[in-house]
DNA sequence: CCGGTGACGACACGTCGTGCCATCATTCTA
DNA sequence: TAGAATGATGGCACGACGTGTCGTCACCGG
């Protein structure tokens, strides 16, 4: 998805590619070990090619995170009027958890272990987080809210889906990511009085 | 402050003339166009010794939050009992910007300058407000509390202390930090609800 | 049929970060 | 006081990372 419908001259998987290939190698041989011109070869390309897709060897594994912040946004532009804002931002999350979640549990867990396993994986998902939170706080900006209280509330609902995300994880059973949403955001609202 | 008082045969102070080599160099040509041999250099010392004290590029830029995570903790050591959580992990930051922020407002605000102008600056800050989250997250678990819930409560911290610094170093007067912590965690309930 | 477009290959290069050993001033020990 | 131990630094080599630049080659449009 993503891809136009006529899809270029040459194989147009050449991300999707690398990415599997780059998965394969960091569960086998860890990510310190592996090198990018082992990604590359298996991907059947060179290492110039690698860094025309990924700005360095850890992109890689974000490459399904790329269209998240634009998709946040738009699911928050046209959102039923009314909202809190706070509300406003947990319905896009709720918004995404219905989408695109609940069908790749196995693949996200997998990518997440790799993830956990080094610590500069770890910082590069935090600058993603940051991101993502970034681009709301664009959203809230437009819908009138002033920079602070955006800034806040956005890295706000960040924690709560990033921490509900983990919850899901790690859980056992499959119980929708949505519900999980809702029990984080209830769990830190007792929390925090 | 941090070293002994016998202080070694060499000359003691290599972090901190390094330190200061870096801030000089990124602020004159950026992050970027800074090499690694060039710190070294203006500290009087070589590229192999820089890597002794810092792990990397970036590090030398959060010499001064190293001792951070283990202060914190030791604050909330010993913090008066019959606290909620939520007040505890508050009144950790609390002594913290009694001590240690007030009189260094400009320094910190050049060094958050740099940071800013660099993703890869932005990225290693994160690692670090991580850090510190996982460090408050210890003593809350230490002291009972599930451990969802202080990994929520901790972030939470964080997110507060980040954005009341953010206020801080942006706002033109030098109202102490306590303040504004104080005011930044009543904007956030206000906005959750 | 032919020039433009755009992804990929190939090469060179500077920088990053580490392993390894030598140096040398201080400190400890006999 | 002589010699051994300690520990921070210097020096060197090396693999990996990431980029600039040019060439190649399939497809597309006039």
């Amino acid at each position: 998805m993503g891809y136009g419908v006529t899809m270029g001259r040459w194989a147009p998987d050449a991300a999707i590619r690398l990415e599997r290939a780059a998965l394969e190698l960091f569960s086998e041989q860890g990510f310190a070990d592996t090198t990018v011109p082992q990604i590359a070869a298996r991907a059947g390309l060179t290492t110039r090619t690698y860094f025309r897709h990924f700005a360095d060897k850890r992109d890689v594994l974000f490459l399904r995170e790329r269209e998240f912040p634009a998709v946040v946004s738009a699911v928050l532009a046209d959102a039923p009027g009314g909202l809190t804002p706070v509300d406003l931002v947990m319905h896009g999350f709720d918004a995404v958890a219905r989408d695109g979640f609940d069908d790749w549990r196995e693949a996200v867990r997998a990518r997440r272990r790799i993830i956990r396993s080094d610590m500069h994986l770890r910082e590069r998902e935090l600058l993603k987080s940051s991101a993502l939170a970034g681009a709301i706080e664009g959203v809230l900006v437009e819908h009138g809210l002033e920079a602070r209280d955006a800034a806040l509330l956005s890295s706000f609902g960040v924690l709560v889906f990033d921490a509900a995300l983990d919850s899901w994880l790690e859980g056992a059973n499959d119980r929708p990511l949505h519900d999980v949403l809702r029990e984080t955001r209830d769990r830190l609202g007792r929390l925090t009085g």
